[in-house]
DNA sequence: CTGAAAGCGCTTACAG
DNA sequence: CTGAAAGCGCTTACAG
């Protein structure tokens, strides 16, 4: 290895450098940032010493000199549902070129670990944060951007799916082509996790189905509205949906607010003898991770999941450049419908 | 804020706790640690401005004057995949626990990234690394546990599946409770990633295959054994499928190496218009995720993930501690198989 | 253009 | 039991 041959125990520093390149710390530390101050010749000599060391610069003492540690958080629920591990490589490919380093956290959508997990993110003194909060979101004095849930709150920067416009999409594909009008919803809470009070993203789907429902001048029994709770969707879906099909008049479609709720109907129909969609028709927010190869295949929303990641991404480098507008930004994505069996399509 | 109350600017450090607590910062250091140096009621005193002023010791500093960062690496492939996800909780579940942080660095199985991915460790100076490597691996001169390839390379510590007692099950199933004999399979390739000559669970995998077929008596024709390369097994699956359709004597049943490839492969199977299981049976090694739902759910070996996180979380921390076996140590996780209908079982 | 020196916020021999 | 001081490896005014 050069760093013995050179007789540098460990890992070279600044110090070897400089000592091997005949110049002072200071010097080297110009050259390798390509300092305007530092003469050209001085630079390459410095450069090639370095490389001939493999030296590279301890991120700890810079961040701690400089204050900024080029590291960004990201709070996920779940890492482990494709949405929040595909928006994860969306905002790895976008701050990773820009030299900043990803910490995730999951927060298994608990009150404690969603705590511990902004103390964490605060003792590792992130730059930034990414939010895709199930509740609880506390400042910790750096840019924040938000997805998935949007709060309230002024001076938000988010960036989020077309909730409204998504949800009308599918009525009215379940409306004008199939002519259902006994339309019920499967939807995630109105209320954001543990944080009480907030809301998000269940809240816009809920009012985009009733509004829907409304302008296709259908009626919408307060029975056919049936929310889960904030943990295991795919497991409460299923009970969710025997009580819709329990109904004196149990609807002919059901509309599932997220994919794991839709697969968890999808079982609670299946468990319930009804055929889809010649029985019940099923459409999802979401699509379900291998949609085309489920039994019927789901119709649903496309995702667009790492491009989620990527604009906040590019939101948060904006924030931490300064380049970005101050805040009050919330970005939509538009969202395409993809027919497929379960609603009713040949597919 | 209390850091306002008490005219401090920005985060409060050692410093502004000692000043306080009227003591010097070295036993300041020593009192938050709980060293057994300091007198009580110093201590206590300590704590209680400590706690007063929300003070969070700096990682960075501490980091850089102990040489340890307490954080560790975990690279893997892809982390939008349901394994490395799952893992990576099952990971952090174990090391969070003793105070440790994970850096996941997802290399996308190109060999350019997956040097930065090492190259990025090395500047976090982790404690310790984990690695699903696809291919490269480049010592960091810490401790360093495998999971799902295991390198041959003597010292090694790992923990993976049973790959061959897996896939044995697999195939005695077909064969023992379905009667078939005509067997093919499409599996992962057998040199892991760009490395070049490493080996990992694609070998075992075929090599049990291969051998398992031999102890059931059967026949196995050359061309009924399919590799994929090391990318978008997904994709390249049905192309593979077809192939062993279009043979002189296709196979009655294929089994699948990897999760991925099963969903090709089913896929596959119904663009050649096949029925499964009645025409041809499939099982595959991986639970492919929400399998039950599939059409038709698919026979497969349950899965560990989170449990594979878990071993390698504990045998990295027993290393770091100086607790662990020094080396040479795999963990086999064993398999259990799962019957549904694709494999022609009820279901 | 270059260097000597201070300092980021800790921990830990060393001395008392 | 406690403190003064050195030092981890950088960056950056400050002075030349």
């Amino acid at each position: 290895m050069a760093s013995h041959s050179d007789g540098i125990q460990g890992r070279p520093t600044l110090a070897d450098v400089a000592a091997r390149a005949g110049v002072s710390q200071a010097t080297v530390s110009r050259a390798l940032a390509d300092s305007p101050l530092v003469n050209e010749q001085t630079r390459r000599r410095v450069w090639e010493v370095a490389e001939r060391l493999a030296f590279q610069p301890n991120r700890l003492a810079r961040s701690l000199r400089r204050g900024a540690t080029m590291a960004i958080g990201l709070v996920v629920p779940d890492v482990a549902t494709a949405f929040y591990s595909t928006a994860l490589k969306g905002v790895q490919e976008v701050v990773e070129a820009a030299g900043y380093h990803v910490l995730v956290v999951s927060t298994e959508r608990d009150a404690r670990r969603e705590r511990e997990a902004f103390a964490s993110l605060r003792a590792h003194q992130v730059d930034g944060v990414i939010v895709a909060t199930s509740g609880g979101y506390e400042s910790l004095g750096v840019p924040a951007v938000f997805i998935d849930n949007v709060p309230a709150a002024p001076g938000t920067v988010a960036v989020a799916l077309d909730n409204a416009a998504g949800v009308a999409l599918l009525v009215e594909h379940l409306v004008s082509v199939h002519g259902q009008s006994r339309i019920a919803y499967v939807g995630p809470p109105e209320t954001v996790g543990s944080g009480g009070g907030a809301e998000g993203a269940g809240r816009e789907r809920l009012e985009a189905f009733r509004a829907a429902i409304g302008r296709a001048g259908l009626a919408l029994p307060p029975e056919y509205v049936r929310l889960a709770g904030h943990v295991d969707w795919e497991g409460t879906a299923p009970a969710l949906t025997a009580e819709l099909l329990a109904l004196p008049a149990p609807p002919d479609a059901i509309v599932a607010g997220a994919d794991l709720l839709a697969l968890g109907v999808l079982r609670g129909l299946r468990d319930g003898g009804r055929r889809v969609p010649e029985d019940v028709a099923l459409v999802s927010f979401d699509e379900p991770v291998f949609a085309d190869l489920l039994d019927p295949p789901v119709t649903s929303l496309d995702r667009h999941d790492r491009e989620i990641g990527r604009r906040a991404g590019r939101l948060l480098l904006d924030a931490l450049t300064g380049a970005g507008p101050a805040g009050d930004t919330v970005e939509r994505v538009p969202l395409t419908l993809h027919a497929r069996r379960s609603c009713g399509c040949g597919g």
